[in-house]
RNA sequence: CGGAGUGUAGCGCAGUCUGGUAGCGCACCUGCUUCGGGAGCAGGGGGUCGGAGGUUCGAAUCCUCUCACUCCGACCA
Protein backbone atom coordinates (compact mmCIF):
# COMPACT_ATOMS: atom_id res chain seq x y z
CA UNK A 1 0.00 0.00 0.00
CA UNK A 2 0.96 3.20 -0.79
CA UNK A 3 0.66 6.07 1.72
CA UNK A 4 -0.27 8.59 -1.22
CA UNK A 5 -3.31 6.16 -1.70
CA UNK A 6 -3.73 5.26 1.44
CA UNK A 7 -6.33 6.64 4.27
CA UNK A 8 -4.57 6.85 7.69
CA UNK A 9 -5.47 10.34 9.45
CA UNK A 10 -2.38 10.37 11.70
CA UNK A 11 -2.74 13.43 14.49
CA UNK A 12 0.47 15.29 15.73
CA UNK A 13 -0.68 15.95 18.94
CA UNK A 14 -2.60 13.66 21.66
CA UNK A 15 -6.01 14.03 21.68
CA UNK A 16 -7.24 15.35 25.00
CA UNK A 17 -9.71 12.67 25.57
CA UNK A 18 -7.13 9.90 25.58
CA UNK A 19 -5.85 8.93 29.01
CA UNK A 20 -4.16 5.51 28.20
CA UNK A 21 -1.51 4.64 26.24
CA UNK A 22 -3.77 2.44 23.75
CA UNK A 23 -6.38 4.89 23.60
CA UNK A 24 -3.70 7.65 22.78
CA UNK A 25 -1.79 5.71 19.97
CA UNK A 26 -4.84 4.47 18.41
CA UNK A 27 -6.28 7.54 17.80
CA UNK A 28 -2.97 9.10 17.30
CA UNK A 29 -1.85 6.68 14.49
CA UNK A 30 -4.97 6.71 12.86
CA UNK A 31 -6.59 3.13 13.61
CA UNK A 32 -10.29 4.57 14.93
CA UNK A 33 -11.90 7.75 15.52
CA UNK A 34 -15.13 7.60 17.89
CA UNK A 35 -18.41 8.30 17.10
CA UNK A 36 -20.72 7.94 20.49
CA UNK A 37 -19.11 7.16 24.03
CA UNK A 38 -17.63 3.42 23.43
CA UNK A 39 -18.20 2.95 20.03
CA UNK A 40 -16.07 3.31 17.45
CA UNK A 41 -15.65 3.72 13.49
CA UNK A 42 -12.58 1.07 12.42
CA UNK A 43 -10.37 3.10 10.21
CA UNK A 44 -7.77 1.06 7.69
CA UNK A 45 -4.88 0.50 9.80
CA UNK A 46 -7.00 -0.23 12.87
CA UNK A 47 -9.44 -2.85 11.22
CA UNK A 48 -6.38 -4.72 9.43
CA UNK A 49 -5.23 -5.18 13.15
CA UNK A 50 -8.80 -6.06 14.07
CA UNK A 51 -8.94 -8.85 10.91
CA UNK A 52 -5.47 -10.20 12.19
CA UNK A 53 -7.02 -10.88 15.52
CA UNK A 54 -10.09 -12.01 14.37
CA UNK A 55 -8.50 -14.76 12.32
CA UNK A 56 -5.67 -15.98 14.42
CA UNK A 57 -8.99 -16.57 16.80
CA UNK A 58 -10.77 -18.04 13.94
CA UNK A 59 -8.06 -20.69 13.24
CA UNK A 60 -7.11 -22.10 16.52
CA UNK A 61 -11.29 -22.36 17.68
CA UNK A 62 -11.46 -24.36 14.17
CA UNK A 63 -8.01 -26.13 15.06
CA UNK A 64 -9.92 -27.30 18.36
CA UNK A 65 -13.29 -28.66 16.93
CA UNK A 66 -15.26 -25.60 16.82
CA UNK A 67 -17.76 -24.66 14.02
CA UNK A 68 -18.45 -21.24 13.40
CA UNK A 69 -21.59 -20.13 12.83
CA UNK A 70 -23.24 -16.29 12.54
CA UNK A 71 -26.15 -15.03 14.80
CA UNK A 72 -27.74 -11.85 14.53
CA UNK A 73 -26.92 -8.50 16.64
CA UNK A 74 -30.30 -7.70 17.22
CA UNK A 75 -32.45 -10.61 18.71
CA UNK A 76 -36.09 -11.33 19.97
CA UNK A 77 -36.70 -10.42 23.62
CA UNK A 78 -38.86 -13.84 23.91
CA UNK A 79 -35.79 -16.36 24.47
CA UNK A 80 -34.28 -13.86 27.30
CA UNK A 81 -37.78 -14.01 28.99
CA UNK A 82 -37.58 -17.54 28.80
CA UNK A 83 -34.47 -17.70 30.25
CA UNK A 84 -35.26 -15.18 32.95
CA UNK A 85 -32.30 -12.63 32.01
CA UNK A 86 -34.46 -10.58 30.08
CA UNK A 87 -35.11 -8.93 33.46
CA UNK A 88 -31.56 -9.92 35.59
CA UNK A 89 -29.59 -8.34 32.96
CA UNK A 90 -30.52 -4.86 34.15
CA UNK A 91 -30.20 -1.33 32.15
CA UNK A 92 -26.75 -2.97 30.75
CA UNK A 93 -28.96 -4.46 28.23
CA UNK A 94 -29.65 -2.08 25.03
CA UNK A 95 -33.26 -2.60 24.10
CA UNK A 96 -35.61 -1.78 21.51
CA UNK A 97 -38.86 -1.80 20.17
CA UNK A 98 -39.23 -2.62 16.50
CA UNK A 99 -42.18 -1.19 14.27
CA UNK A 100 -44.93 -4.10 15.50
CA UNK A 101 -43.96 -2.93 19.02
CA UNK A 102 -42.32 -6.04 19.87
CA UNK A 103 -39.31 -6.39 22.43
CA UNK A 104 -35.88 -6.96 20.84
CA UNK A 105 -32.77 -6.43 22.11
CA UNK A 106 -29.11 -5.71 20.47
CA UNK A 107 -27.36 -8.78 22.45
CA UNK A 108 -24.75 -8.46 24.87
CA UNK A 109 -24.36 -12.38 24.52
CA UNK A 110 -25.79 -15.18 22.66
CA UNK A 111 -26.64 -18.41 24.85
CA UNK A 112 -29.93 -18.29 24.79
CA UNK A 113 -30.16 -18.17 20.97
CA UNK A 114 -27.24 -20.54 20.53
CA UNK A 115 -29.47 -23.20 22.56
CA UNK A 116 -31.99 -22.38 20.74
CA UNK A 117 -30.54 -23.37 18.16
CA UNK A 118 -28.81 -26.30 19.07
CA UNK A 119 -33.01 -27.94 20.35
CA UNK A 120 -33.05 -29.03 16.71
CA UNK A 121 -30.30 -31.87 17.94
CA UNK A 122 -32.23 -35.10 18.78
CA UNK A 123 -29.58 -37.38 19.63
CA UNK A 124 -26.41 -38.11 21.79
CA UNK A 125 -24.92 -39.23 18.53
CA UNK A 126 -24.62 -35.80 17.43
CA UNK A 127 -22.86 -34.67 20.30
CA UNK A 128 -20.49 -32.98 21.48
CA UNK A 129 -20.80 -30.09 19.32
CA UNK A 130 -19.30 -26.21 19.83
CA UNK A 131 -20.45 -23.56 18.08
CA UNK A 132 -18.83 -20.11 17.88
CA UNK A 133 -19.53 -17.11 15.84
CA UNK A 134 -17.41 -13.59 16.00
CA UNK A 135 -20.04 -10.87 16.02
CA UNK A 136 -20.53 -7.57 17.65
CA UNK A 137 -21.79 -6.91 20.75
CA UNK A 138 -23.61 -4.07 22.88
CA UNK A 139 -23.54 -3.71 26.36
CA UNK A 140 -24.86 -0.12 27.52
CA UNK A 141 -21.79 0.37 30.09
CA UNK A 142 -22.51 3.07 32.74
CA UNK A 143 -18.86 4.83 31.64
CA UNK A 144 -17.05 3.76 28.69
CA UNK A 145 -13.37 4.65 28.86
CA UNK A 146 -10.08 2.96 27.29
CA UNK A 147 -11.06 3.69 24.05
CA UNK A 148 -11.91 -0.05 22.80
CA UNK A 149 -10.71 -1.48 25.80
CA UNK A 150 -14.14 -0.68 27.47
CA UNK A 151 -16.63 0.24 24.64
CA UNK A 152 -20.43 0.01 24.70
CA UNK A 153 -19.95 -1.50 21.44
CA UNK A 154 -17.42 -4.21 20.77
CA UNK A 155 -16.13 -7.37 18.55
CA UNK A 156 -16.15 -10.51 20.46
CA UNK A 157 -15.84 -14.34 19.46
CA UNK A 158 -18.34 -16.42 21.66
CA UNK A 159 -18.33 -20.16 21.76
CA UNK A 160 -20.82 -23.12 23.06
CA UNK A 161 -20.06 -26.33 23.53
CA UNK A 162 -23.18 -28.94 23.97
CA UNK A 163 -22.54 -32.29 25.32
CA UNK A 164 -23.99 -35.60 26.76
CA UNK A 165 -22.80 -35.59 30.51
CA UNK A 166 -20.49 -33.57 32.95
CA UNK A 167 -17.39 -35.38 32.17
CA UNK A 168 -17.52 -35.20 27.98
CA UNK A 169 -18.68 -31.26 28.91
CA UNK A 170 -14.96 -30.90 30.78
CA UNK A 171 -13.23 -31.83 27.95
CA UNK A 172 -15.15 -28.98 25.52
CA UNK A 173 -14.06 -26.85 28.38
CA UNK A 174 -10.39 -27.84 29.03
CA UNK A 175 -10.13 -27.80 24.81
CA UNK A 176 -11.08 -24.57 24.65
CA UNK A 177 -8.53 -23.53 27.73
CA UNK A 178 -5.68 -25.15 25.13
CA UNK A 179 -6.43 -23.13 22.44
CA UNK A 180 -6.93 -20.16 24.53
CA UNK A 181 -3.42 -20.71 25.11
CA UNK A 182 -2.30 -21.13 21.49
CA UNK A 183 -4.64 -18.62 20.39
CA UNK A 184 -2.86 -15.43 22.76
CA UNK A 185 0.66 -16.61 22.62
CA UNK A 186 0.62 -16.53 18.51
CA UNK A 187 -0.24 -12.87 19.17
CA UNK A 188 3.00 -12.30 21.27
CA UNK A 189 0.99 -11.93 24.56
CA UNK A 190 0.91 -14.23 27.83
CA UNK A 191 -2.42 -14.38 29.16
CA UNK A 192 -2.47 -16.03 32.50
CA UNK A 193 -5.16 -18.05 33.16
CA UNK A 194 -6.84 -17.25 36.94
CA UNK A 195 -9.94 -18.72 38.51
CA UNK A 196 -12.51 -16.47 38.51
CA UNK A 197 -16.15 -15.26 40.05
CA UNK A 198 -18.77 -17.07 37.49
CA UNK A 199 -20.72 -14.01 37.73
CA UNK A 200 -24.26 -13.58 36.53
CA UNK A 201 -23.35 -16.67 33.85
CA UNK A 202 -23.30 -18.70 36.95
CA UNK A 203 -21.71 -22.23 36.66
CA UNK A 204 -19.39 -24.26 38.14
CA UNK A 205 -15.81 -23.61 36.03
CA UNK A 206 -14.33 -20.53 35.07
CA UNK A 207 -11.17 -18.87 34.07
CA UNK A 208 -10.21 -15.72 33.03
CA UNK A 209 -7.22 -15.22 31.06
CA UNK A 210 -5.27 -11.73 31.99
CA UNK A 211 -2.49 -10.18 30.23
CA UNK A 212 -0.31 -8.04 32.52
CA UNK A 213 -0.75 -4.09 31.93
CA UNK A 214 -0.14 -1.55 34.22
CA UNK A 215 -3.65 0.16 33.07
CA UNK A 216 -5.16 -3.51 33.64
CA UNK A 217 -8.32 -3.16 35.22
CA UNK A 218 -7.88 -5.43 38.08
CA UNK A 219 -5.01 -6.75 40.45
CA UNK A 220 -3.08 -9.91 39.81
CA UNK A 221 -1.19 -12.15 42.02
CA UNK A 222 0.56 -15.07 40.36
CA UNK A 223 3.44 -17.19 40.49
CA UNK A 224 6.36 -15.99 38.47
CA UNK A 225 6.50 -20.49 37.24
CA UNK A 226 3.96 -19.02 34.60
CA UNK A 227 6.36 -16.57 32.73
CA UNK A 228 9.07 -19.26 33.14
CA UNK A 229 6.47 -22.42 30.99
CA UNK A 230 6.89 -22.93 27.32
CA UNK A 231 3.92 -21.10 25.79
CA UNK A 232 5.02 -21.37 22.36
CA UNK A 233 4.54 -24.97 21.68
CA UNK A 234 1.00 -26.55 22.86
CA UNK A 235 0.71 -28.62 19.82
CA UNK A 236 -1.29 -30.93 20.94
CA UNK A 237 -3.57 -33.53 19.63
CA UNK A 238 -7.26 -32.54 21.35
CA UNK A 239 -9.17 -36.06 21.04
CA UNK A 240 -6.53 -36.87 23.38
CA UNK A 241 -8.38 -36.54 26.61
CA UNK A 242 -5.80 -37.08 28.92
CA UNK A 243 -2.62 -34.88 27.76
CA UNK A 244 -5.77 -32.41 27.34
CA UNK A 245 -6.52 -32.54 30.84
CA UNK A 246 -2.88 -32.50 31.77
CA UNK A 247 -2.10 -29.58 30.63
CA UNK A 248 -4.78 -27.45 31.91
CA UNK A 249 -3.96 -28.98 35.15
CA UNK A 250 -0.47 -27.59 34.61
CA UNK A 251 -1.34 -24.09 33.93
CA UNK A 252 -4.21 -24.23 37.00
CA UNK A 253 -1.90 -25.90 39.48
CA UNK A 254 0.27 -22.88 39.95
CA UNK A 255 -1.47 -19.88 41.60
CA UNK A 256 -3.02 -16.75 39.84
CA UNK A 257 -5.52 -14.86 40.82
CA UNK A 258 -7.36 -11.45 40.43
CA UNK A 259 -7.97 -9.55 43.46
CA UNK A 260 -11.72 -10.70 43.61
CA UNK A 261 -10.27 -14.18 43.68
CA UNK A 262 -6.91 -13.45 45.86
CA UNK A 263 -6.34 -15.31 49.39
CA UNK A 264 -2.87 -13.80 50.79
CA UNK A 265 -2.86 -17.07 53.29
CA UNK A 266 -3.20 -19.15 50.35
CA UNK A 267 -0.40 -17.29 48.16
CA UNK A 268 1.80 -17.05 50.57
CA UNK A 269 1.65 -20.53 51.70
CA UNK A 270 2.16 -22.16 48.10
CA UNK A 271 4.07 -19.41 46.55
CA UNK A 272 7.65 -18.89 47.67
CA UNK A 273 8.49 -15.02 48.23
CA UNK A 274 10.55 -14.77 45.32
CA UNK A 275 8.48 -15.99 42.74
CA UNK A 276 5.14 -14.05 43.86
CA UNK A 277 4.23 -11.61 41.42
CA UNK A 278 2.01 -8.98 41.89
CA UNK A 279 0.40 -6.67 38.61
CA UNK A 280 -1.85 -5.43 37.04
CA UNK A 281 -4.12 -7.01 34.25
CA UNK A 282 -6.59 -6.69 31.60
CA UNK A 283 -9.48 -9.52 30.93
CA UNK A 284 -9.15 -10.64 27.33
CA UNK A 285 -10.59 -14.15 27.64
CA UNK A 286 -13.09 -15.89 29.97
CA UNK A 287 -14.82 -19.17 29.98
CA UNK A 288 -17.45 -20.75 31.89
CA UNK A 289 -18.94 -24.43 32.40
CA UNK A 290 -22.65 -23.65 33.05
CA UNK A 291 -24.25 -27.01 32.77
CA UNK A 292 -27.49 -26.91 31.99
CA UNK A 293 -28.32 -23.40 33.59
CA UNK A 294 -29.91 -22.46 29.99
CA UNK A 295 -30.55 -26.34 28.45
CA UNK A 296 -33.12 -26.46 31.03
CA UNK A 297 -35.23 -24.07 30.76
CA UNK A 298 -35.12 -23.44 27.13
CA UNK A 299 -35.98 -26.97 26.62
CA UNK A 300 -32.80 -28.11 25.04
CA UNK A 301 -32.97 -32.32 25.21
CA UNK A 302 -31.17 -34.93 23.69
CA UNK A 303 -31.88 -38.61 23.85
CA UNK A 304 -29.23 -41.05 25.18
CA UNK A 305 -28.07 -44.28 24.77
CA UNK A 306 -30.50 -45.61 27.49
CA UNK A 307 -33.40 -43.71 26.04
CA UNK A 308 -33.68 -41.15 28.56
CA UNK A 309 -34.05 -37.10 27.52
CA UNK A 310 -31.68 -35.20 29.53
CA UNK A 311 -30.91 -31.56 28.61
CA UNK A 312 -27.25 -30.98 27.19
CA UNK A 313 -24.61 -29.80 29.38
CA UNK A 314 -23.27 -26.48 28.05
CA UNK A 315 -20.17 -23.99 28.35
CA UNK A 316 -19.30 -20.52 26.92
CA UNK A 317 -16.10 -19.23 25.93
CA UNK A 318 -15.67 -15.77 24.85
CA UNK A 319 -12.29 -13.60 23.62
CA UNK A 320 -12.71 -9.96 23.41
CA UNK A 321 -11.27 -9.23 19.60
CA UNK A 322 -11.37 -5.75 19.73
CA UNK A 323 -10.47 -5.47 22.80
CA UNK A 324 -7.37 -7.31 22.08
CA UNK A 325 -6.08 -4.32 19.95
CA UNK A 326 -6.21 -2.09 22.76
CA UNK A 327 -4.89 -4.49 24.93
CA UNK A 328 -1.79 -6.09 22.87
CA UNK A 329 -0.71 -2.21 22.28
CA UNK A 330 -0.91 -1.54 26.10
CA UNK A 331 1.45 -5.16 26.74
CA UNK A 332 3.78 -3.55 23.47
CA UNK A 333 4.21 0.14 22.79
CA UNK A 334 7.52 2.88 24.01
CA UNK A 335 7.63 6.56 23.97
CA UNK A 336 7.86 6.67 20.74
CA UNK A 337 4.27 4.72 19.84
CA UNK A 338 2.97 1.29 19.10
CA UNK A 339 5.16 -2.05 18.75
CA UNK A 340 3.57 -4.46 16.72
CA UNK A 341 3.68 -8.50 17.19
CA UNK A 342 3.91 -9.61 13.90
CA UNK A 343 1.42 -11.73 13.64
CA UNK A 344 -1.05 -9.03 14.37
CA UNK A 345 0.79 -5.92 12.46
CA UNK A 346 -1.06 -3.95 9.79
CA UNK A 347 1.62 -4.59 7.85
CA UNK A 348 4.80 -6.02 8.12
CA UNK A 349 7.29 -3.80 7.04
CA UNK A 350 7.26 -0.08 6.36
CA UNK A 351 9.55 1.33 3.33
CA UNK A 352 10.28 4.81 3.67
CA UNK A 353 11.42 6.45 0.72
CA UNK A 354 13.74 9.63 1.95
CA UNK A 355 13.35 11.26 -1.60
CA UNK A 356 10.36 11.32 -3.30
CA UNK A 357 10.64 12.74 -6.74
CA UNK A 358 14.63 11.70 -6.75
CA UNK A 359 14.49 9.86 -9.90
CA UNK A 360 16.88 7.35 -8.74
CA UNK A 361 15.74 6.93 -4.99
CA UNK A 362 12.12 6.67 -6.60
CA UNK A 363 13.27 3.87 -9.08
CA UNK A 364 14.72 1.62 -5.97
CA UNK A 365 11.97 2.32 -3.88
CA UNK A 366 9.96 1.15 -6.54
CA UNK A 367 11.48 -2.22 -7.07
CA UNK A 368 11.94 -3.34 -3.76
CA UNK A 369 8.12 -2.77 -3.17
CA UNK A 370 6.59 -4.06 -6.51
CA UNK A 371 9.16 -7.21 -5.28
CA UNK A 372 7.88 -7.63 -2.02
CA UNK A 373 4.27 -7.50 -2.76
CA UNK A 374 5.11 -9.85 -5.63
CA UNK A 375 6.54 -12.42 -2.72
CA UNK A 376 2.88 -11.25 -1.27
CA UNK A 377 4.66 -9.12 1.59
CA UNK A 378 2.37 -6.85 3.08
CA UNK A 379 4.39 -3.60 2.76
CA UNK A 380 3.18 -0.15 3.56
CA UNK A 381 5.43 2.30 1.11
CA UNK A 382 6.29 5.98 2.48
CA UNK A 383 5.92 7.98 -1.21
CA UNK A 384 5.27 10.97 -0.07
CA UNK A 385 6.82 13.84 -0.49
CA UNK A 386 7.21 14.58 3.38
CA UNK A 387 10.43 15.16 4.69
CA UNK A 388 12.53 12.33 6.45
CA UNK A 389 12.18 13.58 9.99
CA UNK A 390 8.28 13.46 10.03
CA UNK A 391 8.32 9.94 7.81
CA UNK A 392 10.33 8.37 10.42
CA UNK A 393 7.99 9.48 13.47
CA UNK A 394 5.03 8.46 11.98
CA UNK A 395 6.74 5.40 10.74
CA UNK A 396 7.54 4.73 14.81
CA UNK A 397 4.12 5.92 15.39
CA UNK A 398 2.38 2.96 13.47
CA UNK A 399 4.80 0.53 15.12
CA UNK A 400 5.06 -1.68 11.92
CA UNK A 401 7.83 -4.59 13.14
CA UNK A 402 10.67 -3.58 10.53
CA UNK A 403 11.35 -0.22 8.38
CA UNK A 404 13.45 0.13 5.22
CA UNK A 405 14.59 3.16 4.75
CA UNK A 406 16.19 4.09 1.40
CA UNK A 407 17.78 7.47 0.64
CA UNK A 408 19.95 8.64 -1.72
CA UNK A 409 22.96 8.44 0.86
CA UNK A 410 22.73 4.54 1.38
CA UNK A 411 22.10 4.03 -2.56
CA UNK A 412 25.56 5.50 -3.81
CA UNK A 413 27.01 2.16 -2.18
CA UNK A 414 24.18 0.04 -3.33
CA UNK A 415 22.19 0.10 0.03
CA UNK A 416 19.22 0.69 2.48
CA UNK A 417 18.69 0.44 6.19
CA UNK A 418 16.73 -1.99 7.74
CA UNK A 419 15.40 -0.69 11.31
CA UNK A 420 13.39 -3.05 14.05
CA UNK A 421 11.25 -1.33 15.37
CA UNK A 422 11.46 -3.18 18.74
CA UNK A 423 14.94 -3.42 19.36
CA UNK A 424 15.75 -0.14 17.47
CA UNK A 425 18.92 -2.36 15.67
CA UNK A 426 19.71 -1.00 12.80
CA UNK A 427 21.79 -2.56 9.96
CA UNK A 428 23.01 -1.80 6.24
CA UNK A 429 22.08 -4.69 3.76
CA UNK A 430 22.24 -4.39 0.09
CA UNK A 431 19.40 -3.81 -1.93
CA UNK A 432 19.87 -6.64 -3.59
CA UNK A 433 19.26 -8.42 -0.39
CA UNK A 434 16.49 -7.02 0.60
CA UNK A 435 13.18 -9.04 -0.74
CA UNK A 436 14.94 -12.24 -0.22
CA UNK A 437 15.15 -11.32 3.79
CA UNK A 438 11.76 -10.35 4.01
CA UNK A 439 9.99 -13.13 1.84
CA UNK A 440 9.50 -16.04 3.51
C1' C B 1 -26.04 6.59 38.85
C1' G B 2 -23.38 10.30 42.37
C1' G B 3 -19.46 14.16 41.94
C1' A B 4 -16.46 17.53 38.74
C1' G B 5 -15.90 19.62 33.99
C1' U B 6 -15.89 20.71 28.65
C1' G B 7 -18.48 21.89 23.86
C1' U B 8 -15.43 27.96 19.27
C1' A B 9 -11.78 25.37 11.85
C1' G B 10 -9.26 18.48 11.01
C1' C B 11 -6.32 18.52 16.17
C1' G B 12 -4.97 21.54 20.59
C1' C B 13 -6.67 26.07 22.59
C1' A B 14 -7.68 31.76 23.63
C1' G B 15 -11.89 34.95 23.51
C1' U B 16 -17.23 34.52 27.67
C1' C B 17 -16.34 37.67 33.83
C1' U B 18 -17.12 43.42 31.47
C1' G B 19 -22.22 42.11 24.66
C1' G B 20 -19.81 45.73 19.51
C1' U B 21 -16.13 43.00 12.40
C1' A B 22 -14.52 35.27 15.38
C1' G B 23 -8.75 34.70 16.79
C1' C B 24 -3.86 31.80 17.82
C1' G B 25 -0.60 27.31 17.17
C1' C B 26 -0.33 22.81 14.42
C1' A B 27 -2.45 20.58 10.13
C1' C B 28 -4.22 21.99 4.90
C1' C B 29 -3.47 24.83 -0.26
C1' U B 30 0.21 27.94 -3.64
C1' G B 31 5.23 29.57 -4.51
C1' C B 32 10.46 29.78 -3.35
C1' U B 33 14.49 27.90 -0.39
C1' U B 34 15.30 23.36 2.23
C1' C B 35 15.68 17.84 2.66
C1' G B 36 18.82 11.13 7.14
C1' G B 37 14.68 12.10 13.14
C1' G B 38 8.16 16.47 13.09
C1' A B 39 12.38 23.05 8.45
C1' G B 40 12.16 28.61 6.99
C1' C B 41 9.95 32.74 4.44
C1' A B 42 5.80 34.79 1.75
C1' G B 43 0.83 34.36 0.33
C1' G B 44 -3.96 31.74 0.97
C1' G B 45 -8.47 28.59 2.12
C1' G B 46 -11.53 26.76 5.91
C1' G B 47 -16.02 28.14 11.52
C1' U B 48 -24.46 26.94 11.65
C1' C B 49 -19.09 29.45 18.20
C1' G B 50 -23.21 21.78 20.34
C1' G B 51 -28.81 22.82 19.63
C1' A B 52 -33.56 25.53 20.64
C1' G B 53 -35.88 29.63 22.68
C1' G B 54 -35.40 34.45 25.03
C1' U B 55 -33.24 39.58 26.43
C1' U B 56 -30.96 43.50 23.33
C1' C B 57 -30.11 48.27 18.17
C1' G B 58 -26.52 44.23 18.45
C1' A B 59 -25.16 37.63 21.59
C1' A B 60 -19.54 32.94 21.14
C1' U B 61 -20.34 36.34 25.43
C1' C B 62 -26.31 37.55 29.41
C1' C B 63 -31.01 34.31 30.79
C1' U B 64 -33.98 29.58 30.28
C1' C B 65 -34.29 24.82 28.43
C1' U B 66 -31.89 20.89 26.03
C1' C B 67 -28.21 17.55 23.75
C1' A B 68 -23.41 15.53 23.52
C1' C B 69 -18.75 14.30 25.33
C1' U B 70 -14.68 13.85 29.06
C1' C B 71 -12.62 12.88 33.92
C1' C B 72 -13.07 10.72 39.32
C1' G B 73 -16.11 7.06 42.02
C1' A B 74 -19.42 2.58 42.16
C1' C B 75 -19.96 -1.37 37.99
C1' C B 76 -18.07 -4.49 33.83
C1' A B 77 -15.93 -8.90 28.12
Amino acid sequence: MRISQYFMPILRDDPKEAEIASHRLMLRSGMIRQEAAGSYSWLPMGFRVLKKIEQIVREEQDRAGAIEVLMPTIQSADLWKKSGRYNAYGPEMLRIRDRHDRDMLYGPTNEEMITDIFRSVQSYKDLPRNLYHIQWKFRDEVRPRFGVMRGREFLMKDAYSFDLDREAGQHSYNKMFVAYLRTFARMGLKAVPMRAETGPIGGKDSHEFLILADTGESEVFFDRDFYDMDWSNFDIDYDDVGKVAKLVDDFTSKYAATDEKHDKAEFEQRVPEARRLTGRGIEVGHIFFFGTKYSEPLGCLVQGPDGKQVPVQSGSYGIGVSRLVGGIIEASHDENGIIWPEPVAPFKLGLINLKAGDAETDQACEKIYRGLAAKGVEVLYDDTDERPGGKFKVMDLIGLPWQVIIGPRGLKDGIAEVKNRKTGERSNVPLADIIGRFSN
